[in-house]
DNA sequence: AGCTAAACGGACGGGGGCGTCCACTAGTGT
DNA sequence: ACACTAGTGGACGCCCCCGTCCGTTTAGCT
């Protein structure tokens, strides 16, 4: 388990950017994270950044000069999500019984993703400059495709899963929309609930049509 | 069955808007009608409408006059997929087996929408000058509810499957995107694959958490 | 308390979409 | 052939977002 590693080495490039900053620009920093984050679950990515500086209560050149990109705001901004992606899954790995654990993983990565709007294009965006990201991402996606190894051997999962679908099930899940964030909570459960239903290894159950190369890029992973 | 009466209205209707215009004017509004399909298809309805003219051959003020909202150019642009969808419906409600004929509209309606970007958007939008839309929306809707409801009785839909879930599975289907048109397609056949599997009444299915209020305006039918 | 450099935010120019106006063009009916 | 009017599209003003510059403020150190 490699994780501790790499959490601390965050830390490490984290206190590098940070303990520099004069005390007021380190306030700034962590008003302007706060406000992104919450505009970002509400509204998603497409928010202005003179948007976010306002509720931050900050002007836009400091917005600029602290993250000269929306795609360096939001790596940042849901940094605390990609790890709590980790968890989950980490999680599933460690309950005794896979399929129960990749169920959990379904829910609770739904869950999480229809609670942030923002969170989602930005796990599925892939930009340039993001290489933590990129891994964090790497990792959960491995870790999933771990378990679903663990929970077809169990019989449980069906045959025809691959980790594509796990990021179709991601993607649809984020084209849930409703009035209030309640809605959008209560829809992705129900939607996560079906997909579980659909993904279970049942007697009747019909092969599907090939899967469906969604991310760019190498095939995420020969398995799953 | 009171389609046929409601096409021919469509048809007056139309007659009444186009009968009166000069042989070039009806010309133009026929290709910003080609235009603004092609792009809604390809890129959804966020498009300019200044693209749509560009791509048209006409200037704005042009298309401005012939459809003061981009809702105006969205509702005669779908006309024909809107009446796809009824078309799809009223098959699968003629087909023997409802069951099967729930599968196919599933999957249908799925293609369907995945072909076209700016179509589910447009469905789901119910903004408020669009009657003859919303009106074909609703006996879509309601048909597909009595399909669901033959499909119960026959113990192969699931009981706690709600119309609600229709709008749901469309949404989520909308959420898929790809590179290419091609690979959207391939997404969302591979969706629907699992959407009949999470829908079909199985002997381990587990029941499913309460269903989510997607669309706005009342509830779409008792039933279903 | 005073100095200095870091940090700030208002203001600017650029670009793009929007919806409308108006002088010109071209079908249409006699 | 001609007049007449429906029809056209370039151009305008408006607003919003973007990213940057620069004069002013303020934290940190002596």
């Amino acid at each position: 388990m490699d994780a501790p590693v790499r959490l601390a080495k965050v830390r490490t490039v984290n206190d590098r950017l940070t303990h520099k900053l004069r005390s007021d620009a380190l306030d700034n920093r962590e008003r302007i994270l706060e406000a992104a984050r919450a505009v970002f679950a509400a509204e998603g990515l497409n928010v202005p950044m003179r948007e976010i500086a306002r509720r931050a209560g900050v002007g836009p050149a400091t917005l600029y000069r602290r993250f000269p990109t929306k795609e360096t705001l939001a790596t940042e901004a849901f940094a605390d999500q990609m790890r709590a992606c980790e968890v989950i899954v980490t999680g599933g790995l460690d309950e005794p019984d896979p399929w129960r654990g990749f169920c959990h993983v379904i829910e609770r990565i739904c869950e999480l993703h229809a609670r942030d709007r923002g969170f989602t294009a930005a796990f599925m965006a892939t930009f340039p400059g993001a290489i933590d990201f990129a891994a964090s991402r790497g990792r959960t996606l491995e870790a999933i495709s771990e378990l679903a190894r663990r929970a077809k051997a169990a019989g449980r999962l069906r045959a025809d899963f691959v980790l594509d679908d796990l990021v179709l099930v991601l993607m649809a899940n984020n084209g849930l929309q409703a009035a209030s964030p309640a809605g959008r909570v209560a829809a992705s459960r129900r939607f996560a609930a079906l997909t579980i239903q659909a993904l279970r290894a049942a007697p009747g159950a019909t092969p599907l049509p090939p899967p469906a190369r969604l991310l760019p890029g190498r095939p995420l992973s020969p398995t799953a």
